[in-house]
DNA sequence: TGTCACATGTAACCGGTTACATGATTGA
DNA sequence: TCAATCATGTAACCGGTTACATGTGACA
């Protein structure tokens, strides 16, 4: 149960609605957790119950009115409270690994396409990540506070991609190695 | 939905109980795949209904029957055709990626235990993939088919983990640094 | 005496996904 | 004219989590 702390540490940083958020999540801490426009919807509206966030509506000419979302002391307690509050460290959840895994039982071929595919996507997203640190983080080392927690959060995001990438290529070629014997 | 599939594959090495299944994912699939036993009960039933496995109850003395599946022929289809389907990429998910994000709304020397400890966690992880690599596979050159693909998901786990402690490194050397400014 | 391994289950809940709907504006 | 962007929503579903329950045998 995440969102809601993501939603307020997104808050925090600036107020907006929902639909903003779903664009900000796409581009920052969606590298660590990704949530549909619905779902940001649905736990805002939760959170406005529960007093964690404050509501404004603001009319706009032409289009639908905007309910921009800021945070409320009680959501600043609650994130101080699950920010020192320790979580279970994550496990892979991955069904590329269970495709791989069963590979033998159907179309190797087909698994093996599919982990190219993924490779390449996952190339991509590391090339999107990288292109953001040069511009937003040119000076690492000059870093510090929140901006050198964005940095890190990125970092991570770099890291995870990257060791997926070359995970998949070292499949590839030991699928390719043994596959035409 | 891959916990079916992930049961078929599972299945389709060695016949088993839920309660069997539920131990071998700890040690294989579930570093791609988690699942609790009472999970792994409710989607056999399910499978069970669908005609994808067959069950026979295997009495015993001073314990409770045991229900051994194997799978069926419709469950062996299902499988082919769950493999040679593509599946979206994955993205990271989880919670500490969020924490360091807001690090600066709370108690940031929580937050860098936190990190420290999920470091700790994966390394040991790690280490245990590691074993179970020099134990398992000490030749991995020689491997071909369902061993090779075995040795491979294992490769994904010890990535993963390796990458992970990499960066819980990062993090906590660039927070020491500039925390005690 | 107490805990672990074996073995399976019910029930409630909740977070996340998918499909569908609405309606205006902007630009190719 | 078509697609994309802005902006929010309902409804159904489903996969996964958590809590609780039951009962034996082995071992420290």
């Amino acid at each position: 149960m995440a969102l809601e702390h993501a939603l307020l540490v997104a808050l925090s940083e600036r107020s907006g609605s929902g639909y903003e958020l779903a664009r900000r999540f796409d581009r920052s801490i969606g590298f660590f957790w990704a949530a549909t426009h619905q779902q940001i919807y649905r736990v805002l509206r939760r959170m406005e119950e529960a007093g964690w966030v404050v509501r404004t509506d603001v009319a706009q000419e032409g289009r639908p009115d905007k309910k921009v979302y800021q945070v409320a002391a009680a959501g600043r307690d609650e994130l101080a409270r699950w920010l020192a509050e320790p979580v279970q460290p994550t496990t892979l959840r991955d069904e590329l690994g269970v495709k791989l895994r069963g590979a033998s039982l159907g179309d190797e071929g087909a698994v093996l396409r599919e982990v190219e595919r993924h490779r390449d996507e996952h190339a991509a997203r590391l090339e999107a990540y990288k292109s953001i640190q040069r511009r937003d983080f040119p000076k690492p080392d000059a870093l510090n506070g929140r901006e050198l927690h964005q940095y890190l959060v990125l970092r991570g995001g770099i890291r995870a991609e990257q060791s997926f990438v070359d995970w998949c290529a070292e499949v590839v070629d030991a699928l390719r190695a043994e596959g035409p014997r």
